[in-house]
DNA sequence: TAGTGGTCTAGACCACATA
DNA sequence: ATGTGGTCTAGACCACTAT
C-alpha cells in the first residue's frame, strides 16, 4: 500500500528493521522475533512480502524458523571464517605476477598417488609457479592434474589454484578440501621465496573433487609468511544444495 | 497441482534439476537458463514457486540474475574459502580442554593499544589460556578486552575467541577481522605448546568489532603446526544485510 | 514493443507445536 | 482448537533490456 518503489523494497526495510533490533539488544538470541502475521499487519503488507523479509535475515544467519513455534534469534556462530585463500587483486588494484618454472609430466609419488587416489608412479601433470606481488615471490605452488588434461589453453596463469583447476575442467563446478598448516618449506619452495633460515611458510593444501567427489586435482601453496597474510571474515555456512 | 506433499517440495526439484543440469555441463557458466516463464509452463506451477527455486540456486552461488536479461549460470568462484578457526567438537566428538592460565589486568602494550584504539599504557583485561585435545596442548591464545567487562560469567571457557566475547559482549553479534600468519611463536607459546626448535606456528590474529565497527576486543591465538590444521570448504560470500 | 526479472497481493491448504 | 511457519496459486504492476 504505501510502498515507494525505487526506494528500498518494503521486504527489505523489514529485514534491516529487525536485523537492527537484534544487533541493538532489543530482540536477544533465543527470543522469539514477532511472528509473520503480525509482522503483516505492523508493516500492512502481505505474507510473502514479509516472508521474503524473514529470508534475508536468516540467510544472513540472524534467525531461525521452526514449524508450529516461530523465528528465533539466533546465538551467533563465530566458528567458521571465509577467507581469502590467494589475492587475485592486490592491495594496490594490480595483478600478481606469474613465473610459470614448469608444465610437464611426472610421476607421482606416494602423497600426491593419495591425494588423487591413483598408483603411485602413474603419469600426473605438475604446473609449477611462483606469484608475486610487484616483483616480491610470495607463493609457491605445484598443481598435480591428471595427465589427459589439455594445458595449452592456459588463460589466466595467476589465478588462484582452484580456480585455475576449474577453468581447465570439462565441468567447471567442483568442490574443494583445503587444509593450511604452517611447516617448514622444502628448499626448492624456500629459494623461490627467499626465505630465511629457518624456512618457516604457510602450506595451503587443496585437494580438489569433482561433483561426484572424485578427485581431480590436487596442489600445495607455500606462502611467505611475511609476503602474505591470510584475512578473512565471519560469515555462515555454505547453503548447501 | 500434481505435488506431492510430504516428499520435497516443488521449488526444491526445480532448483536440483538445475543445479544438476549446471553440474553436468548440460548449461555452462555464461549460458543463459531457461526464463521464469518457461519454467511455469515446464513445471507446471505458479511463478512464485519458480522464484523460490531460482532463490535456491543464487544462494548457493549457481547462479546470477539480472533483471531485463535472465538468469545466467556464474562462473563459479574459488577465491574464498570457509574454514573452522578452531574445533569445538574435536574428531573424536569430545570437547577440547581448557587450561585458564590467567583472566586478570594488564597495561596495553603498541600493538594491543593499536588493535582496541586505546592509549598505550591503558588498562585492559587479559585472558591467557591453552586449548588442548586429549591432553596435548594445540593452542595458547590472548584475549584483550575492556577493563569495565564482568569476566566473572564465563561459561564455556573452551569456546572459539570469537563466540567466547560475543557471549561476554553487550549486544553479541560481533565482526570480526581474521588475519592468518606463520612465524616464529614467543617463548611462552612455545612453552605452552611444547613447540619444538625453531618453534614455528600458526598466529590466528582476531579484531572484534562492534556493529558500530569499534573494536572490542583483540586476540592472538598460537596454534602448534602438528596438532593443529585449519580446515576448509568453498563456499560463496556471505550475503550481507 | 515484447520479454525479462523484481516486487507485491490476497488468498489457500498443510504439518506441526502448544495449550 | 489455535497459532505457527512451509508451500503454493493466479494474478498484478514496475523497471529494465533487447530488438
Amino acid at each position: 500500500m504505501a510502498q515507494k518503489r525505487v526506494a528500498v523494497p518494503v521486504y527489505y526495510g523489514i529485514a534491516t528493521d529487525l536485523r537492527d533490533a537484534i544487533e541493538s539488544g532489543e530482540l536477544s538470541p533465543g527470543e522469539l522475533i514477532p511472528s509473520e502475521a503480525q509482522l503483516c499487519e505492523t508493516y500492512g503488507v502481505s505474507r510473502m512480502t514479509v516472508r521474503q523479509g524473514l529470508n534475508l535475515l536468516s540467510e544472513a544467519g540472524y534467525i531461525n524458523s521452526v514449524p508450529g513455534r516461530g523465528s528465533f534469534v539466533v546465538h551467533p556462530s563465530y566458528e567458521r571464517v571465509l577467507i581469502e585463500v590467494q589475492p587475485t587483486r592486490l592491495p594496490d588494484g594490480s595483478l600478481p605476477d606469474c613465473l610459470m618454472l614448469e608444465i610437464g609430466f611426472h610421476r607421482a609419488d606416494s602423497s600426491v598417488a593419495q591425494a588423487l587416489d591413483i598408483d603411485e608412479g602413474a603419469d600426473v601433470q605438475v604446473i609449477r609457479r611462483v606469484l608475486g606481488a610487484n616483483g616480491d615471490p610470495i607463493c609457491f605452488d605445484r598443481i598435480f592434474v591428471p595427465p589427459d588434461w589439455d594445458l595449452n589453453e592456459i588463460e589466466e596463469e595467476a589465478a588462484p589454484v582452484a580456480q585455475f583447476v576449474s577453468r581447465l575442467a570439462e565441468h567447471p563446478f567442483l568442490h574443494v578440501k583445503l587444509t593450511i598448516r604452517g611447516r617448514e618449506a622444502e628448499p626448492e619452495a624456500a629459494a623461490h621465496l627467499k626465505l630465511p633460515e629457518p624456512p618457516f611458510a604457510i602450506h595451503v593444501e587443496q585437494q580438489i573433487l569433482s561433483a561426484e567427489a572424485d578427485p581431480v586435482a590436487w596442489a600445495v601453496s607455500v606462502f611467505d609468511p611475511e609476503g602474505y597474510r591470510l584475512k578473512g571474515e565471519f560469515g555462515p555456512v555454505r547453503r548447501r544444495l
